[in-house]
RNA sequence: GCCGCGGUGGUGGAAUGGUAGACACGCAGGUCUCAAAAACCUGUGCCCACAAAGGCAUGAGAGUUCGACUCUCUCCCGCGGCACCA
């Protein structure tokens, strides 16, 4: 017996609790089981203050629902959960606060649990584990070593964002479009600092090709695609009167008779040549005032500055290799040093800001290609003409009266090549990742520097232990004499030294010099090199909050593994993930650094696959109701903790995944919420009022068959995330099942079928009503998913739409031993409606079995 | 500008190339009630009609097809991402 009322709160906050203690959805370890796994995973959230919002709740509960069916399907599943909660969001809430990071995450993580454990998520929390635990991020920090050893990491002096005002360095998060800093409105600048680069490049192509046979929304391939942005040109070389060597690399070499000038980026290290060759000169000194300025510039500010080229000539000329032609070298801020070779060669008509430029400092202009377009001739010297596609070379040496694209910009590159004025050259969008922060809340880098070591030029690789991993791991390591210049001096910290633990500080703010707070801290820093056992001192940046989410897929399979980061079994018995689920935001950042890191573990033998993540489904937003999007500003924002209070958990997870397909934009409806919480409401009273027994003679037959298909569809669409459909395939069969008022028109075997499909949705109620109305001892949860009898596909009639001309005219019904298209056609001609339209007629039928009858009249 | 995703009733949405609008919300009328809420019943794309029967409808326009929300092309609009990318 159930209460007359449907009441949620009265049994579903002692109904999780129930569960817990049963341990219902803890992970089977044993591997010989002989149950196929299935790894279904949502992206672990960062624990801010603020709770779950109802937009957890949608991307949990979708994850939820199929790890419940894969469950109750007789699957092996791993459903673990997790927190990331290192980076900037975690520490500037701390400064708000004026508490540590360390004393507010935990609270925070606490309720976050308590709120996934009130929405019913099935976590196996036996495995639970937080990026923040020394216990973990050991791990984490034993990893960049292996990567370190492999030769993917290395020291750059490199510009970070400062705020002067703040007297900070900054994340990029942290400056606003308009450059300046998000906290204080504040312009801000760039420093040069010593920066660890992550050197993710080396994997691009990889990156790239392996992309092919992800389950993965296209539009999230795609930008992964243009993100490492690979593209073939060609380096072509061009000699300046320093006697030194220009390098500009272009996609339209076929343009380079039309070159007039050449440009550089201010950073570019030829500037810094000729500005320290002659401080005197005139040009000399107008340069490094310019340089100066631009440096003080944000990217976005020197992107924002559109059109306004500004630039300022270096005093120089250079040779076109080509032509022979002398023509003058200029530096300007709309190159940017970080694309290509950071010179591009002015070609002012065919390109539209080499137009604007040349046009604003009376540089010459050269046509050099014809286009297939009309008054193709006055759209080139008005600036207009730039690759319209198919054309024709002129003023171009020998190459001129050549088609291009085709045999003249083929032919071109063959020539240059050959006369080594060039060579072919790849370029990728794709930078090496800065992974330093000078920050406090994140991993420390566990890497000490030895001066003395670097005084004597020894790399790690000249240790020992250095030797021999070059020596075991030579086919994979990408150690060469780049890398190991940069890192004279730096060794990494002995594996029975992890972790390297983050001290606990009274004042972390990121410091006046823009360096870590860490290196405030003179005891913590100073250590033992790790090689001559002198004098060193610890690296006291830490990484990016990044670092944590590149793995903890990996250690999900093995989380108290104290020997290793996972043992060799635990990955062959989980992983690759095969669902992973989370939010649009991450389609280029998160996924690609943990692609990234997995290729490279596959390369050290540590794992056996190189793409974590077979199948990824996003989650639409949740909007409020007046379509903004949630904020407390706005105060339009719906928290799920009232909803659960007033509805129950059921409603709110049955609401959510009826609303929209799952991975589109929801706005909140109240009105519709009650819609769900209705068709709960209607279940209860129903499975309250009927009675249910087996060998049951009064069972409703069409309603049988509506069952069947209900389970048919129920089974089809949750294993495809249809959860909207799905669940409006039950309402459908509740309706039909109302309307039978019969109290046996469903036996009990039926009425357990059906509170089976629902239980992945509703959780609590199917559970409640298991085991008090059908008195089942074992949980719901853990039951079998029912069959579905399939011949009830087999009907005994079968009801066919007439058209006459594509439009439809009739419906006739047919038995189904009778649907061959002669009799089809027969039945269909006597029928009036019919008749209407084609008596006294020419037609010929179409006939598709089963399906359809169309007439055709022939004028 | 480029890339991606969308555009279907009053609303959210449904439809292996085969009866467009399932299911839900809302609305209208009704039952119950002193009354209201809740619950339940009936109706509900638009046009013309008492009804029947029609006609029109999936952003616009073309195309392929016996048949197009679905496939192809052109265009318009909205959302998201990227961008002085050489």
């Amino acid at each position: 017996m159930i209460e007359k009322k449907y009441i949620p709160k009265q049994f579903e906050k002692e109904m999780m609790d129930g569960w817990t203690d049963a341990k219902i959805y803890e992970t089977d370890a044993s591997i010989k089981n002989g149950r196929e796994k299935m790894y279904t995973l949502v992206m672990f959230p960062y624990p801010s203050g603020a709770g779950l919002h109802v937009g957890h709740a949608r991307v949990y509960t979708g994850t939820d629902v199929l790890a419940r069916y894969y469950r109750m399907k007789n699957f092996n599943v791993l459903h673990p959960m997790g927190w990331d909660a290192f980076g900037l969001p975690a520490e500037n809430a701390a400064i708000k606060s004026k508490k540590n990071p360390k004393d507010i995450v935990p609270h925070n993580i606490q309720t976050f649990k308590n709120q996934m454990k009130n929405l019913g998520l099935s976590y196996d929390w036996s495995r639970e584990l937080a990026t923040t635990d020394p216990n973990y991020y050991k791990w984490t920090q034993w990893l960049f070593e292996q990567f370190f050893k492999m030769g993917l990491l290395y020291k750059k002096m490199t510009p970070v964002y400062f705020c002067e005002s703040c007297n900070t360095g900054l994340a990029e998060e942290e400056v606003l479009p308009n450059g300046t800093h998000e906290r204080c409105g504040k312009p801000i600048t760039r420093k040069l600092l010593p920066q660890w680069m992550f050197r993710i490049t080396t994997y691009a192509d990889r990156l790239l090709e392996e992309l092919e046979g992800l389950d993965w929304p296209s539009g999230i391939l795609q930008m992964q695609r243009n993100w490492i942005g690979k593209q073939k040109g060609l380096n072509v070389d061009f000699k300046t009167d320093t006697n030194e060597t220009l390098t500009v690399w272009t996609k339209y070499w076929e343009t380079v008779f039309g070159v007039t000038f050449l440009v550089v980026a201010p950073e570019h290290p030829w500037v810094q040549s000729i500005i320290q060759g002659a401080e005197t000169s005139k040009e000399a000194k107008e340069v490094k005032e310019y340089v100066s300025t631009a440096l003080s510039k944000s990217d976005q500010q020197r992107l924002k500055e559109e059109k306004q080229k500004t630039g300022v000539f270096s005093g120089h000329y250079a040779i076109n290799p080509v032509n022979g032609e002398k023509i003058p070298v200029w530096v300007a801020d709309y190159v940017l040093s970080s694309v290509g070779t950071g010179a591009v060669m002015g070609v002012p008509s065919h390109d539209e800001r080499d137009f604007s430029f040349a046009k604003k400092y009376n540089l010459s202009t050269r046509q050099v290609v014809v286009y297939d377009i009309p008054d193709v001739d006055a759209k080139v010297a008005a600036g207009e003409g730039f690759f319209e596609g198919k054309g024709t070379l002129v003023n171009s040496g020998d190459f001129s009266g050549k088609s291009t694209p085709g045999e003249g910009k083929e032919s071109m590159a063959t020539w240059m090549i050959e006369k080594g004025m060039g060579e072919w050259y790849t370029t990728y969008h794709l930078r090496d990742w800065i992974f330093s922060r000078q920050r406090y809340w994140g991993e420390p880098i566990p890497m000490a520097f030895c001066e003395k070591c670097a005084a004597d030029k020894i790399t790690w690789w000249d240790t020992d232990d250095g030797k021999g991993f070059l020596k075991d791991y030579h086919n994979i390591s990408k150690v060469n004499e780049d890398v190991q210049k940069n890192l004279y001096g730096w060794f990494i910290i002995d594996q029975q030294n992890l972790p390297v633990e983050l001290p606990h500080l009274d004042s972390y703010e990121p410091s006046a010099n823009g360096e870590s707070p860490l290196a405030s801290v003179p005891e913590w820093v100073k250590t033992v090199c790790p090689h001559c056992g002198g004098e060193a001192s610890r690296e006291t940046d830490t990484m990016p909050n990044w670092a944590g989410s590149c793995w903890y897929f990996l250690r999900f399979a093995d989380p108290h593994n104290d020997k290793a980061a996972w043992s060799p079994e635990s990955m062959k018995q989980w992983e690759p993930v095969d669902w992973y689920v989370g939010g649009a935001e991450h389609a280029v950042l998160h996924l690609l650094y943990a692609r990234f890191w997995v290729k490279a573990l596959q390369d050290l033998g540590m794992v056996d696959f190189s793409e974590p993540f077979l199948r990824l489904r996003n989650v639409g937003m949740v909007l409020a109701e007046d379509h903004h999007k949630m904020s407390k500003s706005l105060g339009n924002v719906i928290n799920p903790d009232d909803v659960i209070a007033e509805y129950g958990a059921d409603t709110l997870r049955v609401y959510e995944m009826f609303m929209a397909p799952f991975n589109q934009e929801i706005s909140w409806s109240t009105t519709a919420l009650q819609g769900a919480y209705r068709f709960l409401n209607r279940i209860w009273n129903l499975f309250d009022e009927r009675e249910f027994i087996d060998n049951n003679t009064h069972e409703d037959k069409k309603l049988i068959a509506k069952l069947q298909h209900t389970i048919i569809k129920v089974t089809r669409d949750t294993a495809d995330m249809k959860f909207n459909t799905a669940i409006a395939s039950m309402m459908e069969f509740l309706n039909e099942w109302e309307a039978c008022k019969h109290k046996h028109a469903l036996s009990k075997s039926s009425a357990k079928k059906f509170l089976q499909i629902l239980a992945p949705y509703a959780p609590f109620m199917t559970e409640k009503i298991w085991k008090d109305v059908l008195k089942e001892s074992e949980s719901i949860h853990i039951s079998h998913w029912p069959e579905a009898d399939e011949s009830v596909l087999h009907q005994a009639e079968v009801k066919i739409p007439v058209q006459v001309n594509g439009k439809t005219r009739a419906l006739i019904v047919v038995s189904a031993h009778n649907i061959e298209k002669d009799a089809v056609v027969h039945i269909a001609e006597q029928d009036p409606k019919v008749q209407k339209y084609i008596g006294g007629k020419i037609y010929e039928a179409i006939y598709i079995r089963a399906r359809i009858l169309n007439f055709v009249l022939k004028d």
